[in-house]
RNA sequence: GGGUCCGUACCCGAGUGGCCAAAGGGGACUGGCUGUAAACCAGUUGCGCAAGCUACGGAGGUUCGAAUCCUCCCGGGCCCA
């Protein structure tokens, strides 16, 4: 194992907080291998480059030795984190939640070291759910109303007469019952999770355990430029998504957060993202073509040598020239409807929500049929004009027509 | 438990008996320009080819006519206890 100093730097690196070092600085002496805590509440099906910051802070410490104890929090899902929330969060099922657990540990495999020994994965819902009256009471004991009000989000909330269910306090206090639960060293999370980590400390130090430290990561922006990173808000690009898909939502992200994006999603080391960076300020390296660069790094990350150019000759080829993509979705139809309305015709192939919504973007010069564009709201399609064509509707959805006699 | 205010489309928010499928803003979408960036310009933003239908928390009621008035219910805020 390397020097507690060495290890301190690498770990430390990137983070916002480290609360506190010289904790983190003592438990790295012992030498022996940490426990490094990371929660992740099953509440969407995809993770995002947003959430995968944190994962690779937690794979650099796999990869000095330490143990990645994965917490899904398949109870807590069902309470909702109020973090960062501005109103209580729609209540998941069971289903729901079991499902996305199981899609999560499967896209965190591209990241995190499998090996056994290297990582334990949990469900807080084991030791959650079985508590009785008398235990929660216990916990809800060791804090009080004042600190939890401390917080931003409940104290915004509160102060601007929005509703706050008593479940949602609770839930800091759930977060820090799984680190005394799984003894963690060392707690990581995004910046709004520091509350929440916070908590776990002190009901550690209540426990009799030593605190846990806690680190936090930046949260990623996403491609909208402002809001967080997040399912809920389609700003995202996740990690499991195809090469061609990722690359594209990363060229879409303003320019300003292009630096971030370098910083967080890349895994590059921070000499190789200053001199970069410092090339695109400089002007040796024009936008576009650093955005390219972010974007087929990011593609290879997850896909593998050669996704990223491959991504990247499929942008061109579909931006640049604008041909269909190569793998255009096929939507079959049944021919008993022919003539039919194109406008229908696109709402069946989902490209359209509606049928009204189809008459609209043919009005508005947003659809395409091979190529060509349809101007005339009310056009009719015989199968024959439409069957193996390639329908399009604004710069981004496509599907290929086949009609089934 | 008592009092009081509120609930409008994706979000915020105007509307308080007909002129309301509902102002305005944000967002989103389409087109133009471009680097699928930003900025900017134009347009669209319940469903239906249309007649029309469905929608202003829910259910009833008053009225020729309701988002607007009444009753009950549900949800939320505040004050008092």
């Amino acid at each position: 194992m390397l020097s507690a100093d060495v290890q301190l730097r690498v770990l430390t690196a990137g983070t916002v907080d480290c609360i506190a070092e010289a904790d983190l600085r003592t438990k790295l002496e012992r030498g022996r291998p940490l426990r490094v805590k990371l929660g992740i509440d099953p509440t969407a099906s995809d993770i995002h480059l947003g959430f995968a910051v944190v994962l690779h802070k937690l794979r650099q410490f796999q990869d000095l030795g330490h143990v990645a104890v994965l917490i899904i929090g398949d109870f807590t899902a069902r309470v909702g984190d109020p973090s960062g929330r501005s109103a209580t969060r729609p209540p998941l099922s069971a289903e729901q939640v079991d499902a996305h657990a199981l899609t999560y540990v499967d896209q965190v495999r591209a990241i995190l070291d499998f090996t056994p020994g290297r990582i334990e994965v949990a469900r807080n819902g084991d030791w959650l759910a079985s508590m009785d009256m008398a235990d929660v009471l216990r916990l809800t004991a060791r804090t009080t109303v004042a600190r939890i009000m401390e917080r931003d989000d409940f104290s915004k909330r509160f102060r601007g007469g929005e509703a706050i269910a008593l479940s949602e306090l609770l839930y800091p206090l759930l977060q820090g019952a799984d680190s005394v639960e799984v003894r963690a060293d060392v707690e990581l999370g995004g910046t709004d999770q520091l509350f929440n980590c916070l908590m776990g400390r002190q009901l550690q130090s209540a426990a009799g355990q030593e605190p846990q430290v806690v680190c936090t990561t930046p949260l990623l922006e996403g491609l909208d430029g402002v809001a967080k990173m997040s399912k809920s808000l389609g700003n995202y690009v996740g990690i499991a998504e195809p090469g061609p898909e990722q690359f594209g939502k990363l060229m879409s992200i303003p320019d300003v957060l292009m630096p971030k994006y370098f910083q967080l999603t890349t895994g590059w080391l921070p000499d190789r993202v200053e001199a970069t960076l410092a090339d695109l300020a400089s002007g040796a390296l024009a936008p576009v073509e650093a955005k390219r660069l972010l974007a087929r790094t990011v593609v290879e990350l997850y896909h593998g040598e050669g996704a990223g150019e491959a991504a990247e000759a499929e942008f061109d080829r579909v931006f640049k020239e604008h041909a269909a993509p190569a793998e255009v979705p096929e939507h079959v139809v049944d021919g008993a409807g022919f003539p039919m309305r194109l406008a229908r015709l696109l709402a069946d192939c989902g490209l359209v929500p509606s049928n009204k919504e189809g008459r609209r973007k043919i009005a508005q010069g947003g659809v395409r049929i091979d190529g060509e564009r349809a101007t005339d709201p009310n056009l009719e399609v015989a199968a024959s004009d439409v069957d193996g064509r390639t329908l399009q509707v604004g710069k981004r959805s496509w599907a290929r027509v086949v009609v089934r006699a």
